[in-house]
RNA sequence: GCGCUUGUAGCUCAGUGGAUAGAGCGACGGCCUCCGGAGCCGUAGGUCAGGAGUUCGACUCUCCUUAAGCGCACCA
């Protein structure tokens, strides 16, 4: 299969051969695993425990005739241990052919057909255009990123949204913060007093500012409900286009930004709220409209959709954003990314889901828990309201970039994250991005100084004698099992899979390249070429998750 | 009060029912006449928050207790 590796596939096919002569049927579930303990051989499997109860027979007796039928050109010896485990010790042609066939594969090795061309839609950052990105969207945004991109690897046909809430509250406080601060430079502050709930950063003033060239004083006499539309569009438009600029220096792109507006403009909120009527999910009462929550989810009470003065809640505009993606534009899954306050929220939207017909199994919410930045080892508290914090650009420029999406992609989305900036910003094997980029550089390195005597790395085959070494031995492990991995990462929605992973194979190559020499060793060519196979899946790690892999350091 | 999430090494965290629980940082001790030392090797460090259950087997699943964070609007 596409993607996987040939050689484990083969030996993997064994063992369901001969759990499938023991008539069991359905072998999809069995395949080899790493054992913890070296003693333990070098694959493992706990087949036989698990299939007692159903063939009704001792695990040790069934675990003693899967390995009498296991039939393989890479199984030098068969142990049984422990309560049933069968235990397999493979030869060297095993790992000779396993970087042979990651080598053959090259780029599209791992690339696991999961998703089969299903559409799927990724949302994420969908900030609010009323300040800057901090490091919080920055998390939001690399998590989404990366996601999208493991998606597609696996077979997903994707598509990157953001959704732009470009209408409703937080913009009108936004208008107002921003005349406020308009009316204070031009001296006339008493006339425009700053709102309770305003935007209090300075990047406001800017705008004020270019309003002022712009436009000059006019807006000082005009009232309040003329100029307000003029100041919240100016505003949101210009923090929006700062945004994006911000999205594509942290090397993330969508496809398309859809504006809550559209729903508004186009009659969509209305019309999601007649289907729920007629669908029997919403009612009226005391003048507003209610979804009913209460016997969906088992919420404490009903959830109003439209207000008893006929604005639309946010909820009732979310369920008719939601009907678009699923039904309007037909995604077959939809995966939202939002910050983990708002994790009380998912039951409702499924619930919504459900009530417009479609499978609420296929929408799935990556919560983001907070970033603490960690300057000087003390924590840099954060308020986009407040106007206290370091935005994601300063924190790309201190950084970098590599080292700011690597550190955001380390832990799974839903813990904290400690972002050490003092750590990040080092460059030495404390730090993982380099570790791992080193490697790669490393390799290229090495790549360089072979072909510099004219030598040609291409056709020749590996020469099973290196796997003697240990060293050579798990790494060509790691490599083994690189399609496992980002089956994981898929499945799991989970870029931390990858960086993780990247962390254990670079490991795996610097201690290969201390065991000894490479290139000029007797069986150099060979040994490059074990290299290489590394370095292209470190290659393929750093792209799933957006750093760069430099061939100089 | 109800609900969601989280408690794993000094710190930050991996670990989707398998054998003796791992990594990075920090600490301590080694390795450059040599392809890139931005590297490697080793040592110390654990009541997997606590308790009960489920089963051949539990960090993993269920229940209870406890601690922290968050959510329970005709806000977004």
């Amino acid at each position: 299969m596409k993607g996987e590796n040939l050689a484990v596939t083969k030996l993997n096919d064994t063992l369901k051969n001969s759990i499938k002569s023991l008539g069991v049927e359905d072998v999809s579930g069995f395949e080899f695993e790493k054992p913890r303990n070296e003693g333990h051989g070098d694959r493992a499997s706990s087949a036989a425990m698990k299939l007692a109860k159903t063939l009704r027979q001792k695990p040790s007796d069934i675990a003693k005739k899967i390995s009498e039928n296991l039939q393989s050109e890479y199984i030098d010896k068969i142990e049984i241990a422990g309560a049933g485990f069968v235990n397999v010790f493979l030869n060297k042609k095993f790992y000779a052919d396993v970087i042979e066939d990651a080598l053959k594969q090259g780029d599209s090795y791992g690339s696991v057909n999961i998703g089969n061309h299903k559409k799927v839609q990724v949302e994420f950052v969908s900030a609010n255009p009323t300040g800057p990105l901090h490091i919080g969207h920055g998390r939001g945004a690399a998590l989404g990123d990366s996601v999208a991109r493991i998606l597609k690897f696996t077979g997903w046909d994707v598509q990157r949204e953001y959704y732009v809430n470009d209408s409703g509250l937080q913009i009108e406080t936004l208008g107002r913060s921003t005349r406020a601060r308009y009316f204070e430079i031009l001296g006339r502050g008493e006339d425009a007093p700053f709102p309770d709930n305003g935007y209090k950063g300075d990047y406001l003033y800017d705008i004020a500012r270019e309003i002022i060239n712009l436009e000059g004083e006019k807006f000082l006499e005009m009232p309040e409900k003329e100029s307000l539309e003029f100041f919240k569009k100016y505003a949101a438009e210009k923090i929006m286009g700062e945004i994006k600029d911000d999205l594509e220096k942290f090397r993330v792109s969508f496809d398309n930004f859809f504006p809550e507006g559209y729903l508004h403009e186009n009659n969509l909120v209305y019309s999601a709220m007649e289907d729920l009527k007629a669908r029997g999910y919403a009612y009226e009462q005391d003048g507003a409209l209610w979804f009913k929550t209460e016997d969906t989810i088992g919420d404490d009470k009903d959830r109003v959709l439209i207000r008893a003065n006929g604005v639309p809640t946010y909820f009732a505009a979310d369920i008719a954003y939601h009907r678009n993606k699923f039904i309007t534009r037909g995604f077959e899954r939809v995966i939202d990314v939002w910050g983990a306050d708002h994790h009380g929220y998912i039951a409702r939207v499924k619930a919504a889901i459900k009530a417009m017909g479609k499978n609420p199994d296929d929408f799935d919410v990556l919560l983001i828990q907070l970033v603490n930045l960690i300057r000087d080892g003390v924590n840099v508290n954060m308020s986009t309201r407040a106007g206290e914090f370091i935005t994601l650009s300063e924190v790309m420029d201190e950084a970098g970039i590599d080292a700011t999406r690597f550190f955001l992609l380390m832990r799974k989305s839903d813990s904290k994250i400690d972002f050490d900036m003092d750590l990040a910003k080092k460059q030495g094997n404390e730090n993982p991005v380099y570790y791992v980029q080193y490697a790669h550089a490393r390799v290229c390195g090495l790549t360089r100084e072979y072909e510099k005597n004219g030598a040609k790395l291409s056709s020749e085959s590996i020469p099973e004698e290196i796997f003697n070494e240990r060293e050579a031995r798990e790494l060509a492990n790691m490599i083994a099992f690189f399609p496992d991995e980002i089956k994981a990462a898929s499945a799991g929605l989970a870029p931390h899979v990858i960086t993780a992973y990247a962390m254990s194979l670079a490991g795996a190559f610097h201690s290969f390249y201390n065991s000894g020499r490479i290139i000029d060793a007797p069986d150099a060519a060979g040994r490059v070429r074990l290299s290489q196979a590394a370095a292209g899946i470190v290659r393929k790690c750093l792209e799933l998750v957006g750093v760069n892999a430099p061939e100089r350091m």
